[in-house]
This record gives structure tokens, sequence and C-alpha cells, in this order.
DNA sequence: AATACAGATATTGTATACATTTTCTAGATT
DNA sequence: AATCTAGAAAATGTATACAATATCTGTATT
């Protein structure tokens, strides 16, 4: 792994943790003494964030850590919620083969058992992990890259993300999370089916109800949010 | 403007007119001695242009002018309009301000009365212009960055632009002209009277119709494509 | 003849020096 | 006191030198 790389990582950490604070300057010189190294990567590296969204940059001017609102959260989740459904209708019409639809149903077999023990036991890592490679699968499986790239695009905004929802493993709300299992089986019922418009209605759903609890969350649990 | 900037546009641009062929390697000192600049803007410029997707690149390894096949345009085709098509459906539920009606209902004016003339008097350019008007418009009112930012991304595929029509302008498609026209008509009708789905419907429809035509038109035109 | 290895060559990654532009500051002017 | 203007300081942009890595080439080995 190149210095670059790393930076773009040690970086993009900083930033979501609030080691820089939102809408403050970042000056290259800065970002070199905080990672002990040369400017070369450290441009480069803040080059790759803005062009993400997580900075702003006008040529000659410093780097500004771009603020984020719940109102940014929720447009991150609206554009997942379209290209996820994408995803979905492409894969409906294109037929899941059957390793893939094994796969899936792996994933939700797994939601199922995971859910049906006591809720003290509840594993969520395991859970996060089974979310993560569902969507994963879909949206690689359509097979558009163009669509792939937009996703992780939209994914990057800070927060948009569902890895945010690990730091709530000490609460999960049950309800919720049967909804989502529920959500899953017939997602991968209307692929099965070859339903395009279905599979299309029920993930887009699917997202934007994740989206609306993640920023209800970050609302009460105030992170570093503008405003 | 800054020689990076310069680079980043230079280096598209013979990218997209095959100046570096498709599938070849592009290294940094190629670029050097085409711009005859230093290696410090062309790794800038090579980096951002692999963010774009016209490269492709991986550490300690040249960079790879990305191949671009018909499946690829249709792919980008797609994406736009589901992302365009969320725009629309956010842009009816926030309603329209009087200002941006009457912008909107000046870009369709202007259609008709460009396709109302006699054939051989046609403006093409004026065409692209209002029509590219159009759709950046809806982009921006809907005042989701994200999506704004996706959009963008997706229209990066060379090919996959509105302004490649413009070099049809020897012989355009009033059939098909007609179609579009017709289009953004009941698309800003929908929009007016607020109703999410059918705007949305539609404008997917219409991108999707583009994207067909685009794809019809390179496939006999042989553009550099690749099988 | 095919393969494996070693050295040479070329290329990418990083650091640093210099150039240019912006920003800050101190003093003069009103 | 407020504003404007050098000049200085600091920041970004660019070029180049050096380091690390990958690729190529020719020879030796089987």
């Amino acid at each position: 792994m190149t210095v670059t790389e790393k930076a773009i990582e040690a970086l993009r950490a900083a930033i979501v943790e609030g080691v820089f604070q939102a809408g403050n300057h970042l000056t290259e010189k800065a970002a070199c003494e905080y990672l002990k190294i040369s400017r070369t990567p450290v441009r480069e590296a803040l080059r790759a964030l803005a062009q993400e969204g997580l900075l702003s940059h006008e040529p000659q001017r410093h780097y500004i850590i771009r603020p984020v609102s719940l109102k940014d959260v929720a447009e991150a989740y609206q554009v997942r919620a379209v290209l996820e459904g994408l995803a979905c209708h492409t894969l409906a019409l294109k037929g899941l083969r059957k390793t893939t639809q094994k796969r899936l149903q792996e994933c939700v077999d797994l939601g199922s058992e995971l859910l049906s023990g006591t809720v003290d036991s509840f594993d969520h890592s395991k859970w996060r992990e089974m979310n993560v490679r569902f969507h994963n699968i879909i949206l690689e499986k359509a097979e558009n890259s163009t669509l792939v790239s937009a996703a992780r695009y939209a994914e990057k905004v800070p927060l948009a993300t569902m890895s945010v929802i690990a730091d709530w493993s000490a609460e999960p709300n049950f309800n919720l999370l049967n909804m989502a299992q529920t959500d899953h089986h017939y997602i991968l019922l209307s692929l099965r089916e070859g339903d395009a418009a279905r599979a299309e209605a029920r993930m887009r759903e699917h997202i934007l109800v994740a989206g609306g609890l993640v920023q209800e969350r970050l609302a009460h649990t105030s992170q570093v949010l503008r405003e």
C-alpha cells in the first residue's frame, strides 16, 4: 500500500471523526504534519477526497472541510435508493443465475437465523456484514459499471453509509431489523420471479426507510452536523 | 487556469478523440511529452481522469485507457435515467418556483419554435443548448448535491453525453426531435401539477429513448468502440 | 526450445526546491 | 478611527531529483 493510499484513508477517517473540524480550512501543511509525510502524497489525497465530496476546493485556495447536514444525508439515501432500485430492475430482467440466487438466499437465511435468537444474544456485526453483502451482490450482479461507481460515490457521503449503524449496537431496534429482513425476503422473491418493477420499488422503499432511521438517530445523537 | 486544469482538459480531449488509443497504456512520460509539462500536474490530471472513469489504474502500475463499449454507453444512460427521474420526482414534490417554471417554459417554447421552421433552416446548435439547459435546470433545482455529482459522473462516460449528438447535425432525425419536444412538454406539465410519479416516469423514458438513439448511431458510425 | 533467473532499464512513488499566488500585517493616508 | 497600500509571510502550484518498484532483456540451465 502506497503512502498516498494510506493518506487518503487516514485523512478521511480524521475528517469523519472530527479531528479536523467541519467548516474549517485544511492546509496542506497541517495535513503533512498530522500524517508526518511530504506534500506530494498529501496533495494527491486531498484531491481525491475533494472529488469524493468530503472537501471543497478552488484552485489556488486551501481546502475546506465540507460540513455535512442532515439534509445531505437524506439526499444521499435518495440517490442510493434509485440506484440500487435500478440494480434490482436490471437484475430481475437479466435473470438470477443459480449461484447468485444461492448467495442471496444465504443472506436471507442468515438474517432470519440471527433474528430468531434471544435479544441479548443478537450478533450485530454479523447482521451488518450480511446486510452489506446482500446489497453488494445485487449491485455487482447488475453488471453496470457506471451504476456501481455512482452508488459507491453516494456511499461516500459521511454518515450516509450502513456502517454508521454499527455504532448503535448497544440498542438495536428489532422492529426495524425485522422490517429490513422482510424487505430482503420480498426483494429476493421479486428478483427470482423476474418482476423488475416490484423488485425496484421494494428496494427503493427499503433504502428510504433505512435512511429515515439513520437520520432520526443522527438528529438525536447530534453528530458532527452543521446547523 | 492552472497547468493541472489544462492538463485534465487536454488529456480528456485527447483520449476521447483517440489520440491515445483505447486499451493501450498511457505512461506519465508519454503524457508529459505530449503536453510538454512536468510530471506533477500530469500525475494529478491522470488521477482525476481515473476517478472520472476514463482511465483505469492500480498502484505501481501504469494507467490504461479504458475502452468504451456500446454496453457501457447503454448502462450510463440507464443510470442517468433513474437519476434525472429522481430529480423530477423531488422537484415535483418540492413544487416549481415561478422563476424555475418560467425558465423551463422558455426551453419548451424555444424548442417548438426551432422545430416549426423549415427543415433546412433548423438550428441544431441552438436546440442542443436548449436541451442541455432544460435538463440542467431540473437537476439543479432538485437541490440534491449528491444527485448532481452522480449525474455529472454518469455524463462523463465518453459518448454517453448529449453533446456527441452535435456531430450529427448533418442529418437530424425530426421524428425523434419532435418526440423529445413532446417529452419536454409533458415533463414540465407533470412538474407543474406536482405529479411526482408521472414526472419521474416520463423523464426516465425520455432519457432511455435518447440513449437508444445514441447507441444506434454509434453502432452505425463505428466510433472508437471496442469489440 | 522452453523456462528461470539476474541484471539492466524504465516507470511509478515520494521528497524537496523553486515559482507563483494569495493572505496577512504594519504603516501611511484620509 | 477607518481605509488603503506596500511589503512580508505563508500557502499553493510546478519542476526536478532521488527512491522504490515493476518490467524488460539476455543468458544460463534443463
